[in-house]
DNA sequence: TTGAAAGCGCTACCAG
DNA sequence: CTGGTAGCGCTTTCAA
C-alpha cells in the first residue's frame, strides 16, 4: 500500500525521513541513525542492518544535511572562495584537486561567491556566517577585512585562511610571493643585458593584486642588480611602469609611444597581455626580440603558438592535497593562533622573444 | 561586562543564538524572530525592535541558515554545477550575473562540483540531495541521469534545469542550440566558395557536448547547400572530421597530412584551436586565407590578435538575469512539467582569415 | 503587542 | 543489541 503521492500528481512531494525508514524496518530512529553512519556505539545486529539497509533504498532516503549540522554542531562544509580570476586550466585542475582531497578528508567543499556578487566584504561574510562553514577559504584578489575574519570566526568557523593574496589579522595565510613571478621576469632580462625594462600594468582593477606584485618584483630585481653591480643611480637600469587597458587600441597607442617610451623589453603581466603587445608591436615594425625583448607570464599554450615563441614565467600551484591537508589540520586544532605557509615557486622558461 | 570569551582563548566560542539575543534585548525569542524577519505578523512596538536589533549588533548575530531551513521546509539553495569548462570572461560574467540575480530574488547561490570531482552522476547527485536545494542547475558539459535527477526531485528540490546541454527527462530544459555555431561557419565558408571543410574535432573528451554538435552544424549546413542547389552527390561539399590533441606537436601532425586531405578550409572548434591551427599551418608555409580559409569560435580576443585576424563564430550567452528570472518561475511552480528554453543566437563575425 | 510552546530531522545519551 | 528521548536553533500558531 502506497500511502505517498507522486510529485508529478500536484501534491507536496512527501520526502522520506530517518521515521519513514525506521517505520518500514520495524525499528526506531536511533538505530536507523546507528545504521546508516555505521557509528561504533550501539551495535546492530546483521538483520535488523540489513532490514534498514533495504528500506532506505526502497524509499530513496537522503539524510537531510541540515539536521544533521544543527544537531551535531558542525556541518563539515568548507567554503571556497570564487577566485576573481579566469581559470584557467592551471587554476581549474587545482580547484578540483582541492575539492577531491577535501571530500576525501570528509568535508562537502562548495565555491561560493565570485565576481562581483556581493558589493562588500562584510555582508558577503555575514551571507558565509550563516551556513555556519567549518572552514573558508578565500583569496586571489578577493580580501576579507579583520572584521569579517572576526564573524566568521565568532559563529563558529573553525579555521579562515587567506589564500595566495594579503595577510589578514586572525587568518592563516597560505601565502603565495606573488613578487616572484616579476623577479624572474627582470632577472632575466638583465642577464639578456636589457637595461630599459617596461611593465605593463593592467587597468583591470581586479588583478591589481596579480599586477602590483609583479611590478614590484621586477623593480626588485633592478635593485639588487645595482647593489650587486655597485651601479651609480644614473647607471642604474630603469623600470618604467604601463597602464594598459586589455584592447587593441590601447595596443596600438603604445606601440606608438614606444619610442618616446625608448624600451629595449617589456614584461607583460601575463601572456594575454603579450600577445596583445607582440601584435601590436608587430603591427608598428617593431622586432622581437631584437628591438624590444618580451617576457610574459603564466605559461599559457598560446605562448607556444605565437612567433616568436613567447618567454613566459610559470608560477608552479602547489596540490590541490597539500592545502587540503592543512585545512584539515587547522580545523582540528582551531585555537592555535595564525600560521603562515609559503608556497608558489615561480620559474623562467626561455623560449624565443627574449 | 564582557561574558563571552574571545576564541583566541582557547575556549569553545559561544556563537551567540537568537535566545541569547532575546535575553539580552529582554524580550522572547518570537519577539527576535519577528524583528529580525520584519515579518507582517505579530508587529513589533518600536521601542521593542531598537533595542532586539541593538542586542543583536552588540553580540553580532547571525542566524543559523540550517536551522531556518529546517524549520521553514526549504532551505533557498540554488546549486549551481561548475561547468567542465574553461572560464573564459564571457562564462565568468554571465555567473556572476546569475549569482546577482538569484540573490536579489532571495536564493542563495553556491557553485558546486566541477571537473572530475565526484565520479558518477549518482553520488554527486545524492550529495546534493543532502543539501535539500530549492533548485538545481546543471550542463555545459555535465550531465545528470534521469534517476539522479528523480532523486533530487523526490528530496525536495524544486526545480531541475538542464543549462544548455542534453534533455533529461523531468528536468526543465534551458536549451541552447549548440548546432547553430557549426551551422553559422558552414554557411559562411560556403558562400565564400569554400567546398572541402575540414572540421576540427578536440581529443578531449570533456569537451563533446560542445564539439559533436558543431561538427554537426556544418554538416547540416552543407546539406542544406546541397539541396538548395540540387547538387549530385558527387558534386557536393565535403566535410572532413579531424580529431586533434590541443598540442603542438599534432598541429605539425595536421600540417604534415594536410596536402592529403585536400582542405580549402577549416573550422578549428573554436579561437584556441584556430590559433594552434594557424600557427602549425603557418610554420608549414600555408597561407591564410589564400590557400585554406580557417573560421574559428567564441570570439576570444586571440582572434582579434591573431595575424591575419580570426573569423570567428559568437555565441550570445543570454543575460543571467533571464535565467534567474526563470529559475524562479520553476520553483514557484514546481508541479508544472518540464519546460523548454530556446536560447543561444549564434553569429558569424567576419575578419581575415576566411 | 508579546510570550509560550510545538516541532522541523537528526544524533547521542542512557535504559532496558 | 535496541528503543525512548532530549535537544540543536529557528519560526509560527495560538493565547494572553
Amino acid at each position: 500500500m502506497k500511502t505517498h503521492t507522486r510529485a508529478s500528481a500536484g501534491l507536496a512531494a512527501p520526502t522520506p525521513t530517518s521515521a519513514d525508514v525506521a517505520r518500514l524496518a520495524g525499528v526506531s530512529r536511533a538505530t536507523v541513525s546507528y545504521v546508516l553512519n555505521d557509528s561504533a556505539s550501539g551495535r546492530v545486529g546483521e538483520r535488523t542492518r540489513e532490514k534498514v539497509l533495504e528500506a532506505a533504498r526502497e524509499l530513496g532516503y537522503v539524510p537531510n544535511a541540515a539536521a544533521r549540522s544543527l544537531r551535531a554542531g558542525r556541518s563539515g562544509l568548507v567554503l571556497l572562495d570564487n577566485p576573481n580570476v579566469v581559470w584557467g586550466p592551471l587554476l581549474a585542475e587545482f580547484m578540483a584537486d582541492l575539492r577531491r582531497h577535501l571530500l576525501r578528508l570528509g568535508y562537502t567543499a562548495v565555491l561560493y561567491g565570485g565576481t562581483a556578487a556581493d558589493q562588500d566584504s562584510e555582508s558577503a561574510a555575514r551571507r558565509w556566517a550563516e551556513l555556519r562553514p567549518t572552514a573558508v577559504l578565500f583569496g586571489l584578489g578577493v580580501v576579507l577585512t579583520p572584521e569579517s575574519v572576526d564573524m566568521l570566526k565568532r559563529s563558529g568557523t573553525q579555521a579562515v585562511v587567506s589564500w595566495g593574496g594579503d595577510q589578514v589579522p586572525g587568518a592563516h595565510w597560505w601565502r603565495a610571493d606573488m613578487t616572484g613571478v616579476g623577479r624572474e621576469a627582470g632577472t632575466h632580462l638583465l642577464e639578456r643585458g636589457r637595461r630599459r625594462i617596461g611593465v605593463i600594468v593592467p587597468t583591470d582593477r581586479t588583478l591589481e593584486y596579480f599586477s602590483e606584485p609583479r611590478l614590484a618584483g621586477v623593480q626588485d630585481a633592478v635593485a639588487r642588480f645595482t647593489r650587486s653591480k655597485r651601479l651609480t643611480k644614473a647607471g642604474a637600469p630603469r623600470v618604467v611602469r604601463i597602464d594598459l587597458d586589455y584592447t587593441e587600441q590601447a595596443g596600438a597607442e603604445l606601440a606608438a609611444r614606444l619610442p618616446e617610451l625608448d624600451l629595449d623589453a617589456i614584461f607583460a603581466y601575463n601572456d594575454e597581455y603579450a600577445m596583445l603587445v607582440a601584435a601590436s608591436l608587430q603591427d608598428a615594425g617593431v622586432r622581437i626580440p631584437e628591438d624590444v625583448a618580451l617576457v610574459g607570464a603564466d605559461d599559457l599554450m598560446l605562448g607556444r603558438l605565437m612567433r616568436p615563441r613567447l618567454t613566459s614565467v610559470r608560477t608552479e600551484l602547489p596540490s590541490g592535497g597539500v592545502l587540503a591537508e592543512l585545512v584539515d589540520r587547522f580545523v582540528q586544532a582551531a585555537d592555535a593562533p595564525p600560521v603562515t605557509v609559503d608556497v608558489g615557486q615561480a620559474q623562467i622558461i626561455v623560449r624565443d622573444s627574449s
